[in-house]
DNA sequence: TAAAATTTTTAGACAAGTCTAAAAATTATT
DNA sequence: AATAATTTTTAGACTTGTCTAAAAATTTTA
C-alpha cells in the first residue's frame, strides 16, 4: 500500500514519534496537542483518522503508539528534516538558528528519489546542524546515549554533542556564549540552590542556568 | 502588507500570469479552469478571494488581469520554481523530465531569503533546464522571442533554446532524438500535407511532427 | 471509596478549497 | 431580433483540519 500523507499527518507522526523515544511508554492525547501546538480535539480527530490508516494503535482514554508503517514514516520524515537542515546550513550557508522552520516546510516535499539523492549530495552525513543523528535510508537511527551538561560534576569536563532545544533564542545565546557543537566545556562549580553552573569554555569562565545546563547533550 | 499565501493561491497567479503572457489580454475562467485542471466554479471562487486581496481585478463575466501586486507575486513564484529546477538538475543529478513536478511543490517554501541563497549557490543562472528565462531578484524577466520550430523554412538552420511543453513524455521523445538546448537543427524539406519535418540533428536525419515542432523553441 | 480534579472524547461549528447542478449572462446563429 | 449555444456565476454540498463548549472517563485526593 503505498502512502500520500498530508502535511499534518506526517507532523502528528512526527510528534507521537519524538515523545514516544522520551518516554518509552504510550503516548498521551495532551501531550500530543502540547507539542503540536494544538487543542486536545484535534488530537482526538487525527488519531483516530491516522488509526484507520494502521499508522497508529490508539485505545480509547489510554494513549496512542506508533505501528510498524507509522514509525517508518515518522523516522522518513525525520529524515528528510535533518537532511534538509543539513543543506541550509552547509550548502546554503544559513546559520542553525535559521534552518528548523524552513525544513519543517522542505521535510513533506514528495519525490521518490529527492531525499536520497540530497543525502548523496551531501556526502552522507551523521548528524544534522543541531547534534541530532540523521536515520540511514532503511530508516536505521543511532540514538546518542542522553547525557546532559546538567548531569556533569564540578570538575569534570565534557564536550557538547547536541541541543535538546532548537529554538532560535537558545541557539542565538550558545552562538553569544561560544558554546558549539564539538566545544570542550569544563565544569567548575554547581550552586546548590539553583543548580546554576560556572563552565569554562574556549578559555573563558561563564555562568549557565539549569535552564541552559539541561537543555545540552554532552559525551565525556 | 506582507502576503502569506496558500499554494492554491500561487499556483493561480502563476496560472493567470502565464494565460496573460500568451494571449495579452485579459483572461478568462475557462482558460484558468483548464490550465489548472479544476472546474470553472471553484475558479470564480479563487478569483473572488484573489480580488478581494487585491492581487487580480475581475469583471463579473469579463475576465481577470494580475494587479501589479498579483504579478509580482507571480513572478517570484515562477522565479523560486525555475531556480529549483536547476538546483535538481545541475545539483542533484536528476533529469530534466523528473523535475518539474517537486519544483512545483518547492515553490511554495516560505522563507525570506532562501531563493535568494539558492540563487548565489547556483552562479544566478539565467535559464532553467527547459530554457526558460529565470525572473532577477527585483522581478525582471527576459521573455525570448517566441520563434517555434515549425516556423522555421527549409534549407534554414536554427539551435534549440526552450520547450514549450515540459511533459515527461515529450522531454524523453526529446531526449531519444538527441534534441537537447544547444543544439543545431537543419530543417532539410517540410511537408505540405501535415507539416511534418525532415531535420538533420547531431548528423543524423529523422522527422518530427508539426505536433513536436510546434513545441521548441528556436533561435538563428 | 466517594468527591474533586484532570484528561479525553464528543458534539457542533467554521474556513479553505473543491465539486455538481442549475441559473444567469454573454455570444453566435439563423 | 429572436433563438440557440456557450460561458460564467450562484447555490448547495463535501472533505480536511481546526476550534469551543460540554459530556464522559480516568486519576487523584481526602
Ligand atoms: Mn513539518
Ligand atoms: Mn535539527
Ligand atoms: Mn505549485
Ligand atoms: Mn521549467
Amino acid at each position: 500500500m503505498k502512502f500520500d500523507l498530508s502535511q499534518a499527518e506526517e507532523n502528528y507522526l512526527k510528534a507521537i514519534y519524538s515523545i514516544g523515544i522520551d518516554t518509552g511508554k504510550s503516548v498521551n492525547t495532551n501531550q500530543i496537542a502540547l507539542m503540536m501546538k494544538t487543542k486536545a480535539s484535534s488530537v482526538t480527530d487525527m488519531v483516530k483518522k491516522l488509526s484507520d490508516k494502521g499508522l497508529v494503535e490508539h485505545k480509547k482514554y489510554k494513549g496512542t503508539i506508533l505501528t510498524r508503517k507509522g514509525e517508518s514514516i515518522a523516522v522518513n520524515t525525520l529524515r528528510s528534516h535533518r537532511l534538509w537542515e543539513c543543506f541550509l546550513v552547509d550548502t546554503l550557508q544559513f546559520n542553525w538558528d535559521e534552518v528548523h522552520d524552513i525544513a519543517e516546510q522542505m521535510e513533506h516535499i514528495k519525490s521518490d528519489s529527492l531525499v536520497d539523492r540530497l543525502d548523496q549530495f551531501l556526502s552522507f552525513p551523521s548528524y544534522d546542524p543541531h547534534g541530532d543523528p540523521i536515520p540511514d535510508k532503511n530508516g536505521v537511527i543511532k540514538h546518542h546515549k542522553n547525557v546532559m551538561l546538567s548531569s556533569v560534576v564540578a570538575g569534570d569536563s565534557c564536550i557538547v554533542i547536541g541541543v535538546k532545544d532548537s529554538s532560535s533564542s537558545f541557539l542565538k545565546f550558545l552562538d553569544n556564549a561560544s558554546i558549539r557543537l564539538g566545544n570542550e566545556i569544563k565544569v567548575v562549580t554547581v550552586e546548590d540552590f539553583d543548580q546554576s553552573m560556572q563552565i569554562e569554555i574556549e578559555n573563558k569562565m561563564i555562568t549557565v542556568s539549569y535552564q541552559i545546563s539541561k537543555n545540552l547533550y554532552v559525551k565525556k
